[in-house]
DNA sequence: TGCCATCATTGATCCCGATCAAAGACGGTC
DNA sequence: GACCGTCTTTGATCGGGATCAATGATGGCA
């Protein structure tokens, strides 16, 4: 096994030049990049090392990570005596049922931006062994600076991430718990296996906490929605993470959305959705 | 009336020079961009015309906006048989009581991102009397590829807008109604007097369901906790929008953030806050 | 000045999701 | 296999915010 296989490393650079074009610039872009990119690993449950003082790029070669914030509230309660059970000296103390909120999560290929400490207690964590690049965005800037394609395709990205965020938002303000699963069931289907509509079934790298903390509800509360979709003969279960949805758009419609057509919404200046 | 003074166009276009950093790339991207870029004025409660096909960049010259989604949600409910009362011609179709949700409110200098339409309804709504020039984003990245400084400079504040939209989120996850206004007058104090501790005046530029709207609560809960917050001797008001903070630490506490200390923001080679 | 549409406040009640509590199921490891 | 920690499900109860309903305040305008 010595070191016949495509490292790591070297398989994750290679992802990271596929996944951002390069178009016509300068053409040693990919490798100055490259260059002052770090690659890491990380097992299930680690957590990317925080920088104190500098804006961070994170491209996610293989894997899935959650961007998880501890919100700083003044929660002067909850400090748990954690079980002298020294368990692997490596989960470092993930503070259970604290206000953690998980901002997004992320698959290979997605480029994150993870700010820098100061602003914020942002922190990127494993959900499965973990493949990544990374860079300090001024240094990223300073070299992509030379490719006005690179640079534009990282804002192109990082507009999408807005768009996304904001549609969360969105979820978050006014939807009910029922229809926050459902949406999120529905991107899940979206994002682990491509599938709009009909049936999917696919295995969720993440746990029902995890799922809450992102969707602004208790755990309780998510399984109990788990269940009840169930019941509804919408989603069925096996073990913990195996999920197959039976009928998406259905899903979607549970979800509050466009029972997704056709996406040409070809609709007349203005006609008021009312589904 | 003639043309004496400045015009409100040639004002908007001098801000906006002012506001982004040109650097010193090609010295002509300044003119470039004003020439692809298109001055409009609305007045207090006109909508961005939208624009179906392409995502834009508006920057803001003057007044105040927000940035409101209407969710294609499923609402089954709600046919409010709107009252034959042919109100005035002017409202148009404002629906009541629907799930509008606010996703941010703007001010001068800011550069907001619009979607185009088919990828969610997204508008831009002025607040006030409103003057501000519009880009197609497409566009305008073409002309500011020869300016990397520039590319650079709508990159940070997307990021920054990112950073904003995440922040909200955890907002929006899990904090109380009380938490929510607390934290939204002293994000406001911030804007509009640049005020983070001690005392301040200001005039809210939007209505109570503006506000209920960003922060998923409903009016009825808004002016109740305003009543709260006014009977705990932290905020007075007088008339609608006058609003007096006695202690924006003490507010900053109520909204589960850090009692605003001397933020020892260690900013590393970073680009201006703005916004 | 008085009218009137809109906005804001206050009260009463209801309901969804949080919280408290206790089994039950999964998936490691020995 | 049996054990055990973690994750998940289900039940009972509580409370914050939504909802329904009504009154009061504001400010634009003729």
């Amino acid at each position: 096994m010595a070191s016949i296989s495509l490292s790591p490393e070297v398989a994750s650079m290679a992802a990271f030049k596929a996944a951002v074009p390069f178009g016509n610039g300068p053409q040693d872009t990919a490798e100055r990049l490259c260059a002052v990119g770090r690659f890491r690993s990380l097992e299930r449950g680690d957590e990317l090392p925080a920088d104190r003082y500098e804006d961070r790029l994170v491209f996610i070669a293989t894997g899935t990570a959650k961007l998880v914030a501890q919100s700083t509230t003044a929660s002067a309660s909850t400090r748990k005596p954690i079980k002298p059970n020294g368990s692997s000296a490596r989960s470092i103390d993930r503070d259970i049922s604290t206000n953690t909120h998980v901002l997004a999560f992320h698959f290979p290929g997605d480029i994150v931006s993870v700010l820098r400490q100061a602003d914020g207690d942002f922190r990127l964590v494993a959900l499965s062994n973990l493949d990544l690049v990374t860079f300090q965005a001024a240094q990223f800037l300073d070299v992509a600076q030379d490719n006005p394609v690179v640079l534009r395709s990282v804002l192109s990205r990082s507009l999408q991430a807005l768009h996304r965020s904001r549609t969360k938002m969105m979820q978050l303000g006014h939807k009910s718990a029922r229809q926050r699963i459902a949406d999120f069931l529905v991107g899940m289907a979206k994002r682990l296996c491509g599938c709009t509509c009909g049936e999917c079934e696919f295995s969720l790298p993440m746990t029902r906490r995890d799922i809450g903390d992102s969707l602004g509800l208790k755990i309780e509360t998510v399984s109990r929605q788990f269940s009840e979709l169930r019941e509804a003969g919408l989603v069925e279960t096996q073990g913990r993470s195996l999920v197959r949805l039976t009928d998406i758009s259905a899903l979607a419609g549970e979800a509050g959305n466009a029972p997704a057509q056709s996406p040409p919404r070809t609709r007349s200046p203005k006609i008021p959705p009312q589904t």
